[in-house]
DNA sequence: CAAGAACTACTACACATGTAATACTACGGT
DNA sequence: ACCGTAGTATTACATGTGTAGTAGTTCTTG
């Protein structure tokens, strides 16, 4: 589980299309992504054809489409992606990292309180918060 | 404050060097990697040079030597990075992020107990926290 | 039927990164 | 002076990623 869920910005944009929808021609993800990339749709190919022959989709073929899935899922990919984060610029320090997010300018009193209820949450033994996918 | 900001892990690596020391030469670099890995002095060189040429880095001559500084800090880099992941697995929702830390299995009560306290300080508006770099 | 659209397969280019050898020069030691 | 070491400059290869055109085939529409 290592080389399966290191994604680029572009892989993680296909990825979550077929998280989102299960799975999904390349037209589809072509279609998903067109209003903010400008891309042929022979590169969405390209690229699913890629992370297929390294593992990380999967396809059938239904007609003349291949429906592309995922094989791996969201929660792993960011499992790995934010640990190894953690590990390149926080020395695997996770608090570190919590601590960064606390002192930048995006949070929002709201953002507060869930985290504040998901610690107490979790110093309790409680199993509460987002399901994962 | 893009392109300078994104770094791989084997640059972090090199970037490390330099935020903990100041500056450095290339031998000084290759001698700090080499415990965890049995790279060519010509490779750190290299990557010193390219990251030179991309502007993250700066060089004087000292003698036959060049002493390589960073240009970009470390806390920059840390924000760049975190907002990007941010963005591309969590959909720019740094609660949803942190839900994912805390769910995590890698935090201990220590962590928690000085989450929570960043919380409430973050709440009150008060300035405390780990010095930024 | 013919033309166009849809779709995959194949191919290609540019660039970045990791890796490292070779060439060249300067310095230090014998 | 000579040789070995140190250090940079240059060069090169492999791989991965982003990008996209072309070729070939199949299906749809007029």
């Amino acid at each position: 589980m290592s080389e399966l869920h290191q994604l680029t910005e572009l892989q993680i944009a296909v990825m979550r299309v077929l998280w989102d929808k299960g799975e999904a021609t390349v037209a589809e993800i072509w279609e998903a992504l067109r209003p903010e990339r400008g891309l042929a749709q022979t590169t969405v190919a390209t690229l699913l054809s890629r992370l297929e022959k390294r593992g990380v989709v999967a396809h059938k073929s239904r007609a003349r489409q291949y429906l592309y899935r995922a094989t791996v899922t969201e929660s792993d990919v960011r499992r790995v992606m934010v640990r190894d984060l953690t590990e390149r610029l926080f020395d695997g320090d996770v608090a570190a990292l919590m601590s960064h997010l606390l002192t930048g300018r995006e949070v929002t009193p709201g953002d507060l309180a869930r985290v504040k209820k998901l610690v107490e949450a979790k110093e309790s033994g409680k199993e509460v918060g987002r399901a994962e996918k």
